[in-house]
DNA sequence: TTAAATTGTTAACCGAGGTTAACTCTGTTG
DNA sequence: CAACAGAGTTAACCTCGGTTAACAATTTAA
């Protein structure tokens, strides 16, 4: 528990990748996030040696159940936090993905359960349709 | 502008504690952001070299004209995330203030906007007392 | 006024997370 | 099957923001 924000942002991309490939590949990733081949392969033996990952064969990448289960908290918190800025502050889909973006790595459990109350309250609901990142 | 997270930090700190004592000194600094005095040394180098701090006598800093309205709006942003997560979230005070610390340096011009938006329509006042950073 | 304590600065270093360039591995295809 | 294109890895390097340790400067106090 607990990697940074650049490694979150790396297992919420491979999430959404395997989610609609079955598997991803570093080069999807690097051009997903928009870095080079050499960063996806460093980050790759980071996640990989926290057993985040898998590395098959010439470099498939598949998700460990531990990879899983932390990648769909990460990619449900930042569903939960663009629901939220689209109801309470009535920001465009896009704007609200932008700033859930930024805001999912720093956000405190205090504050994602309060989330969790006010769109239970508004009767929101969280699609989990893996669209834009 | 666009002075980065850790710089933004920087400048608010001098910004509250000149506040209340007129000017800082880098030690209080360094105390009040848990960082060491070496630190705080080479950020007010930057900071000076930006022109937004001026150094006076054995380290007394004093915010310049461009670094007060800097941090002044730095500081605005973070009272109005403050009154936005404790309106719309019911958060404490305490646990406003410690998001809206992680959220200040990283939102859109156009999510701060759509909270100022909120805060007026809902009739929510801002208090600028230099209460918990 | 001189000694001690406080404060500030500098140098050398570290880890994180990125880069480019050169390399290797794998798979496809002429 | 041989060669090439695509994908992955490695090495050397960079910047950023922090650290510790040693030193310099300034206050304060005996």
């Amino acid at each position: 528990m607990s990697s940074n924000e650049s490694m979150e942002m790396y297992l919420e991309t491979i999430y959404i990748i395997e989610a609609s490939h079955g598997h991803a590949h570093g080069v999807d990733v690097a051009k997903k996030l928009g870095v080079s081949k050499a960063s996806v392969s460093k980050a790759m033996n980071k996640l990989s040696a926290q057993g985040l990952i898998n590395k098959e064969s010439y470099g498939t990448i598949t998700l460990t159940q531990k990879g899983k289960i932390l990648s769909e908290k990460i990619y449900y918190n930042h569903q939960l936090i663009s629901k939220f800025l689209e109801h309470s502050l009535e920001l465009t889909e896009a704007d609200a993905a932008d700033n859930a973006c930024k805001m999912e790595h720093v956000l405190t459990e205090t504050m994602l359960k309060a989330i969790e109350g006010y769109l239970d309250k508004n009767h929101v609901e969280i699609t989990i349709d893996s669209g834009g990142l």
